[in-house]
DNA sequence: TTGTAGGCGTTATCAG
DNA sequence: CTGATAACGCCTACAA
């Protein structure tokens, strides 16, 4: 390997000028820099990172941190993190799995993104208190090194069940998230919510009560699917389904697709996240939408912020309603 | 930030001391070993990747390199590459965009995993030469530190052309890729032979001859769009068409949808990778599939052995043809 | 303007 | 079994 010693010995001079050089200090002349450039270029050399990061303390990498790289629905959410960190001379990587967790502890990264389950909050807290800068999107973390860039989850939430309500549905199921997650804990009370604030007054006989039937999902296809076979086996009526995310929407699909009902006539279904595929399935899945690309980019500011030491605040991603096939009007009573 | 300088102090015992318990050696007592642990505990000691891979030459880290990240397509590819790699004590991290070469020269990661174009051949091969380790997915590349997984492109296009031809198409559109791709000009070659091997003979008059018409696509949706337009304009009677991957597949049906024409009826579609949203258009797209996830395994088999000098040789990933609703057989004349 | 030297945190060789 | 000590490649006062 090519080190600046021997770019040193090759050019007769010693190695702090070959290193001064090599970063474009004023303090070298323009002939002897040039000379040191050019023998550089001839031993193609090319600086060794573990050396200069033992020395200067810093990567200039940035770790994005995903629970699975299956999600058909990152790519977006990574090429926002890029472009913004290229442009400040940052690189990116995406990595996935505890065992990389050590990336963080052991500064091969000098920051972390955080969109990913395996992480628990105390061991998030724990690198922050060693002085890590982090930047989480899926929970909530109170410490000076770390920010975060949330989803407006309760909006969503709301203009998705104002959206069934307003169609005619009075029996409305919601299929959760995992048990743990802060996405789906959000937008679960924001949608209780607004059935409450829906029910008819008890005096008024005229409206109809909503019943809120709650299914326990875990954001995956499974949890969509076993949610369907419920709903149909419970089915006397139109009925009303939102589904946490799209994921678990597309589950929902196919159980039915193989079914008597149809989706939009027999059971109207919304979802949340705006994946790709959620436009190609037939009819087109309603659902909340926010900006991918938008959301990557900001938290990586904000991870840069912290990393600068500027002042930050929390940041959050806000959210709209996607009108689609997927849920028709109720008929008339 | 801790060292085993401080845990030496704090033990009583010399840094060197320190450095064989951390590391399991057998050469120290077990009473001072356990003593030094729980110091280690104690501080919250975390060994600085740096300074061990300035002295080991090794991170463990591979880095898969991607085009970008957007592909809904690579989720398994890089679960397979994950299972492996972390069985074997590596991390796997995902990159994408040329500025993040640098990972490779710098020493950062200890092998590479490449389906980038945004990487030239000649770049490549610098590297190779430099005595990194390379696997290349997405091209032919002859080099002692270089290995090849990749798909068995010629067979699977031509099982999608004898599938169109066999089903009674005798006017067949090919969709290539970009200009330079490897997987494109390797399909696009196959499928024009299939083509040429199924050319009836001159004498033989009962066969209709196959026309044969190509279109310069880029793997995109838009190519599948542009595609679609120019098939449409010049429709006269059902025509096959093979998009060399899925993704232009799927976009030749956003613009057939809008059309007069239908799917499967008028315009029969083969596309090539069988990825996520194939399986939910409607009607479903014909396709080639292959094992994404052992695609990824096999690539990060063949990387560890090329690091641990094991002889290794060119591999090839099997695919397979799925028949589907966008390719019915056509009408008898 | 250039060179000398010390140190970043580890590992590993060699004595003791 | 344990302890000095010299690297690894680079940066950066400080000295010349």
């Amino acid at each position: 390997m090519v080190s600046i010693k021997d770019i040193a010995k090759k050019a007769g001079v010693s190695i702090s000028t070959v290193s001064y050089a090599l970063n474009g200090s004023p303090k070298v002349t323009e002939e002897t820099s040039s000379k040191i450039l050019a023998v550089a270029k001839e031993l193609n050399y090319v600086p060794n990172a573990a050396a200069r990061t033992l020395k200067k303390r810093e990567t200039k990498i940035i770790g994005a941190f995903l629970t699975d790289f299956d999600g058909a629905f990152y790519g977006q959410l990574l090429q926002g993190m890029k472009e913004v960190l290229n442009k400040k001379g940052y690189d990116l990587i995406v990595c996935s799995g505890s065992q990389s967790h050590r990336l963080l502890p052991e500064r091969t990264i000098d920051g972390a993104i955080v969109l990913d389950a395996s992480f628990s909050s105390e061991e998030l807290l724990q690198y922050a208190d060693r002085g890590h800068k982090l930047v989480v999107l899926d929970r909530e973390l109170d410490h000076p090194n770390v920010n975060q860039v949330l989803l407006d989850n309760k909006a969503g939430a709301t203009l998705a069940m104002e959206y069934l309500i307003e169609e005619g549905y009075r029996k409305i199921y919601v299929v959760t998230g995992p048990q743990g997650s802060f996405d789906s804990n959000q937008r679960l009370q924001a949608a209780k919510q607004t059935i409450e604030r829906n029910q008819p007054l008890e005096s008024d006989e005229r409206d109809q009560s909503i019943e809120y039937i709650e299914i326990q999902g875990n954001f995956d296809k499974t949890g969509g699917e076993e949610a369907a076979q419920q709903i149909i086996k419970e089915y006397t009526e139109p009925v009303a389904v939102f589904c946490l995310n799209d994921e678990m929407a597309i589950g929902l699909y196919n159980v039915v697709k193989d079914s008597s009902y149809r989706i939009g006539e027999h059971i109207h279904v919304i979802g949340f996240d705006n994946m790709e595929l959620s436009q190609f399935v037939q009819p087109r899945l309603a659902t909340i939408d926010y900006s991918k690309r938008k959301w990557g980019a900001l938290a990586s500011e904000q991870l840069l912020k912290l990393i600068t030491d500027e002042p930050v605040e929390h940041e959050r991603i806000y959210v709209t309603l996607i009108k689609a096939g997927s849920v028709h009007p109720m008929q008339s009573m």
